[in-house]
DNA sequence: TCCCGAGAGTGAACGGCGTTAACGGTAAAC
DNA sequence: GTTTACCGTTAACGCCGTTCACTCTCGGGA
């Protein structure tokens, strides 16, 4: 199945990743990200650039695709540390790794999760279906349930319209293996991911007392909440335990990981 | 105590009114905000907006603050409909409002509460607590809090740093009236606004599913978790029929009022 | 092997942006 | 009535996204 690569597909590709690379480290080191200056840092012009894109837009979709992947691979390197038959406690360390990437670097969040996506335009809608993340959490959060059997709505109990998204779901999750029936946990996957994503927004925008920031525990205190309707009351204290664990990590050693 | 405006104080005055006008209308139009833009409705020269400006980031956070001014009359304008005693209803109602308004208007939104706050721009951070909007919710939730007196953490409760916080608080609320020991309410106001600009952020930018957004199932949601917390449950039905008589409202009536 | 054509990249240009500098006019202040 | 502080101008710089016309260079088919 492996696409009949001809020498210039092969060096295309390799344009595209190093328009990646050159945008990555231009977020890194405090750039705007623009199409001229991804061009210089490549050694072009700026007009080359759109044999590989066709505007500003999708270059920042492009790198803000990539980035997601980069960071999720991340989190979810972090969260290995406990084995998969463990998914409560993996799902709190991709939670906190993911808070602890937004603050630092908030251009590359706002990119990726703030980048507002329109109406009409159907690709770009098309591409909120694949984010990374999305689906990994979602999985982790899968994993959960099938471990703790957390309840979860029955269809009939979901407004109508809810019910025509759960069962034809538009959201960064895999969702094949649900039976159609059981797709109400994807009500729970949706509001949980409202909640991490809310406090994570608020928290990397900087809208909320800073002293509250450093200390994380507003968004402690959100995870806190979602133990329990995730079936994990007994484990409470050895996950917000965690969560410290890896809040004073990041702490103590900020930055150290590039 | 009224400063004795010269002729030249008033004039000054005027503009910078105007300034906030022309920006209103340029947003409300479907245009970017810019100082260019801005100076040419007002039939002038960008660089004479220097006088009132420093620069394009002061532009925005004058509009940003505005916006916010005229929105919050707006949001407390549609809550008098119940009356002072009923400080619940208020607050639901100036929630979905807030909602409905993110909606209707995602740029405007972006502009006053997705603006991201630097670190060091201590100006900037200042402005954070003059939030309009901030200081109404916060209000209404005192006011909630006198008659239904739900629990709140007592300072010895509370983390460290977020005591230090809540003692000298850097939020948009008033809290001359509020004692000391009595502060820890604040840790509700912050908790609860969290909550709110998460899922509202959420659905503005559009990081959801269309249909579920469209359904304010997401929204109502999250207002009902919030209902039992804020020593409400006594009121959970009759508040909830106020959420879904906005929402209804708002979807037949999209774009009634200016 | 030769040749053609597709594709990659260039330079020049347009209109827009934020911002600075040097310069006038005008109305308030003394 | 003179001075001066303030408001606004024009011109320009260096960015930006984007388009257009053009060249060059390989890859693939004859």
């Amino acid at each position: 199945m492996r696409a009949p690569v001809s020498r210039r597909e092969r060096q295309r590709e390799a344009t595209y990743d190093e328009i990646v690379a050159a945008s990555a480290a231009l977020l890194d080191e405090g750039e705007d990200l623009s199409l001229r200056a991804v061009a210089a840092r490549m050694g072009m012009t700026a007009p080359a650039l759109y044999r590989y894109v066709a505007n500003y837009q999708q270059l920042v979709d492009l790198v803000a695709f990539e980035l997601d992947r980069a960071a999720t691979a991340r989190w979810a390197e972090a969260a290995e540390r406990f084995d998969e038959s463990d998914p409560a406690a993996r799902l709190v360390v991709a939670c906190t790794r993911f808070r602890q990437w937004a603050l630092e670097r908030p251009r590359e969040f706002q990119l990726v999760f703030a980048n507002p996506v329109a109406e009409h335009e159907t690709e770009r809608r098309e591409l909120l279906t694949v984010s990374t993340s999305g689906c990994y959490f979602t999985d982790l959060l899968w994993a959960v349930q099938e471990r703790y059997r957390f309840p979860y709505p029955r269809l009939d109990d979901l407004d109508e319209t809810v019910r025509e998204a759960v069962l034809e779901p538009l959201i960064p999750a895999r969702t094949e293996h649900i039976a159609p029936e059981e797709r109400g946990i994807l009500w729970i996957y949706m509001r949980s991911w409202s909640a991490l994503y809310g406090v994570v927004t608020l928290e990397s925008t900087g809208h909320c007392d800073p002293r509250v920031l450093a200390s994380g525990q507003l968004f402690r205190a959100t995870i806190a909440d979602w133990i329990g309707p995730l079936g994990l009351e007994a484990e409470r204290s050895r996950l917000l335990a965690i969560v410290d664990d890896e809040l004073a990590a990041a702490r103590s050693g900020a930055g150290t990981a590039g």
